[in-house]
DNA sequence: CATGTCCCTCACGTGAACGTCAGGTTTTAC
DNA sequence: GTAAAACCTGACGTTCACGTGAGGGACATG
């Protein structure tokens, strides 16, 4: 399939899949006329970009961490870096659970009757 | 405490703490020179920022989230906002936790002895 | 063979959260 | 009272993951 199906499969624009080309994220095939045809499997392979990006990683960590998920390497320093994404992640999302706790707090008390102005002179504003 | 204080002790830069206050985020009284000065509760305000900041919101966001922390307001529109915020930190821990299960995959067949290459020639590479 | 649609490569623009340097003032310490 | 340290206000630089044209080929359809 040539980019433009590729982008509308994944909900990707063509600007980022030609970006992650040019990160070495994604390789396409190109035609005699220098379109870049690509096979099946990258729509998976862009999904797993995104939500690697998703994740907060870079592309360059990222770059780094795709041959093992491509299992083409397995090294000791790749299965460090391995563990050292995941534990990131890991505090990520210890990090956003404290947020979330303290926005529920803030809801709670919003919420509370005792705090009950469930009306103010703002509510007439729409903006 | 003066800017340098407050930025030892929150762990954030004197640059970050001005940008705060340009968005809003963090008032000081001035000194007759000129010089920022901060009352005790700066620093529990710098952490909340920077709990909110690695929530992945906004400098506006938090701009608009502040005053419901504050308890100073409290309209059914800010409620909503609070909601709203508190549901896509929820999605966002959604996405992590995906993201941590694929990593732990990958880690977990890279460390599996079928997969057994525990030495490879790139073991050698330093770099 | 013409035309509309898709695609190509530069290459500059963007927004967010600061970093960093310049040039000057204020406060602190001796 | 003077020198060092800390602070001030601009204002330009940086990084990342793209957005957005400009100008020009590639390709299916009539």
């Amino acid at each position: 399939m040539r980019i433009g199906e590729l982008a509308t499969k994944t909900g990707v624009s063509v600007r980022a899949l030609r970006y992650y080309e040019e990160q070495g994220l994604l390789s396409a095939a190109r035609s005699s006329g220098g379109q870049r045809h690509y096979l099946d499997d990258a729509v998976d392979r862009v999904y797993l970009i995104q939500m690697l990006y998703a994740a907060g990683l870079s592309s360059r960590t990222i770059l780094d961490l795709l041959p093992c998920v491509d299992a083409k390497v397995n090294t000791p320093q790749s299965r460090a870096m391995l563990r050292a994404e995941r534990d990131r992640i890991d505090r990520q999302i210890t990090q956003l659970r404290q947020a979330r706790k303290r926005l529920d707090e803030v809801i709670a008390l919003s919420e509370s009757p005792t705090n009950g102005c469930t009306r103010t002179d703002t509510d007439a504003v729409v903006a």
